[in-house]
DNA sequence: GTCTATAATTTGATAGAC
DNA sequence: GTCTATCAAATTATAGAC
């Protein structure tokens, strides 16, 4: 399904790739096809969130640093496996947008699933709570982009460039200069109330 | 096709829909359905183009202005549309990016289509030539991101916290300051002698 | 419980009538 | 030049043999 969507992948393209009887594919997914992808969905996605994480925590406890590290390391593996292993939600997701709510919520619920715990790193990093989102949110739609870029250019470089920009961009936070949002309401008037770093 | 991705839009669904005789598509495009495909992508790449070009015209002189706008515009887009009217290409090319090469590398062609102008428009607005490219590489990627956690969610809010947030990343580049790259050495990113191994 | 064999549709593609 | 009628192959889904 990551190599040719979910229209594209037939239940009998699978079957045979994965060497099962094609009964099979009824016995362990009555509903069909679209239980079948659900799981596929769910499965992937949990393995794609730990190995997102611990490209995070080998990137070391500077955010900075960890962002700038995730999106090198994403673009060495697309070129490792010749621009196949990328994100397993977003072309299910793109097809099923318009087409089959079902699944189209649970794609919505997985990505939410990876932000909060980003979001939830920035905090600990020492972001403002209200723009800890905003971050995690430019994090994944720029990795989402840059996944496509590379893979219909089969080049890495617009994950390298993004990674370094996302990477500025949580350090204009952090550091408190530059800001994306409107001031944040109250507190915190001058820039130099820079959180203590973790 | 922008509903249903490549593998999901049959030919004779499109004939349908047109109100055309099924032998029509085989009469216009002998090749069938790579053909078809290629010239949908063609025609509604130029179509999006000028809209883009619209929407950042109408935002003003002021790049970081328009950027903001141009996001702002292309969610609400989305909402009047129930989330379908978003990127034309980005479906089919992930869908096509492993598993169809001729597809991909026209997807590859008009992504690069798109970039060019507006590196070009970021140089006219005072950004470095060396550094425009990577802005228009996150203005890009952002966008992309943003159509796909928006048309999951079914909701506007990705696309408008991602134009504030490339907006302050045109605004850090063009005063200076905030810089998402190290210092120039040289050649950045290069004039995109093609894609890598070509 | 597990899988083989088959049914009912639908698909991309063509041959040939208008 | 344009489209109707048809084909062969592939798809999802199921019935029923082991």
């Amino acid at each position: 399904m990551r190599e040719r969507g979910y229209a594209g992948t037939g239940l009998k393209a699978i079957s045979t790739r994965a060497g099962a009887p094609f009964g099979s594919m009824y016995h362990f997914f009555p509903d069909g096809t679209a239980q079948l992808a659900a799981a596929a969905l769910r499965r992937s996605a949990d393995g794609y969130a730990e190995r997102a994480a611990t490209a995070l925590i080998e990137g070391g406890d500077d955010p900075v640093v960890a962002v700038g590290f995730a999106f090198d390391r994403a673009a060495e593996v697309l070129v490792d496996t010749e621009y196949v292993d990328a994100c397993p939600i977003a072309t299910v997701a793109l097809e099923v947008a318009s087409s089959h709510d079902e699944l189209r919520a649970l794609t919505a619920e997985i990505f939410e699933g990876w932000r909060a715990p980003h979001a939830a790193s920035f905090v600990a990093a020492g972001a403002d709570a209200a723009r800890a989102r905003p971050l995690s949110t430019l994090f994944l739609a720029a990795l989402e982009g840059g996944f496509l870029l590379c893979r219909s250019a089969q080049d890495p470089e617009p994950l390298r460039v993004l990674g370094r920009q996302v990477a500025a961009a949580v350090r204009a936070e952090l550091t408190g200069a530059s800001r994306a949002d409107p001031p944040p309401t109250r507190d915190v008037e001058g820039p130099t109330t820079g959180p203590a770093g973790a």
